[in-house]
DNA sequence: AAATAAAATGCAACAATGTTGCATACATGA
DNA sequence: TCATGTATGCAACATTGTTGCATTTTATTT
């Protein structure tokens, strides 16, 4: 699905922000800051554009935010987009990049009476393959 | 322990504002923010010295940080100080507490070849028991 | 107890992100 | 094409992170 038809069946307006938001995001194999999607972006927009691009569009659930530390932060498409379950990411502490691991599952987790739960995130930190290949 | 006693066990010196935090998170069931732990110290200090105290004590594995989102940040005792295994974090979106889930152990994970892990965080958001009792 | 060396603190300054209000520009359905 | 509801840009401000440097404090040595 296009960036513009995935606006349109979220009853979202078509921006070049926003279609440009989703695509870098789309074409990336790991999840994206803010910053790299801005270079990723032809048009130059406002920071508080971003802001609410990425409200409106996480609201949505196209994307989701991966708060790494709170210094890292980095936007990933939403399940809704990718028929993925709820899975963990993983986070290199040498390139910095964040990636969705579709094999691990976040855990079915049993709390004490009267929790109830809404979401839950696994971030597992370390190197990844791709930089423990090249140190060999 | 103490607090005087834990930092001269880390070889660290004592001072009022570590001290502090030390005792402000001891005495707390929940994980505290830098604002929270700042309104239990008596003395002030600065911005800049919370901040490098906060590392140091991290450091040396006397506090962690639990980063629920950007915004949120919360501290609590490290795991060399309380004699626990992993546990995964509760954050209740009413109280905006956080809680040690010693109960959840985070979940040992396999990735695929090639990737190496030094850090697992299992992050729980929901609603607490005391939120959820007060509510019926 | 006083001196000293090493380390912690306060202050200034700056970066990144979050957040709101308001005037203006734009997308979309009629 | 027009009208209207939104999105955007700009300004302004809050919070957190971060560094350099001068000053104060801790803990050790004399």
């Amino acid at each position: 699905m296009k960036p513009a038809d995935i606006l349109s069946t979220h009853n979202l307006k078509r921006t070049s922000c926003r279609e440009g938001i989703i695509n870098a995001i789309a074409l990336s194999e790991s999840a994206l800051s803010e910053q790299e999607i801005r270079n990723h972006l032809e048009g130059t927009y406002d920071r508080t554009t971003y802001f609410r691009s990425f409200k409106t569009l996480e609201d949505s659930g196209i994307i989701h935010k991966i708060v790494i530390d709170n210094q890292t932060i980095k936007y990933a498409l939403g399940s809704i987009i990718k028929e993925k379950r709820k899975h963990a990411h993983f986070y290199c502490s040498k390139c910095k990049k964040v990636k969705c691991m579709s094999s691990v599952l976040t855990p079915e987790v049993r709390l004490p009476e009267g929790y109830h739960i809404s979401e839950t995130e696994l971030i597992i930190k370390g190197t990844c393959n791709n930089c423990n290949c090249h140190d060999e």
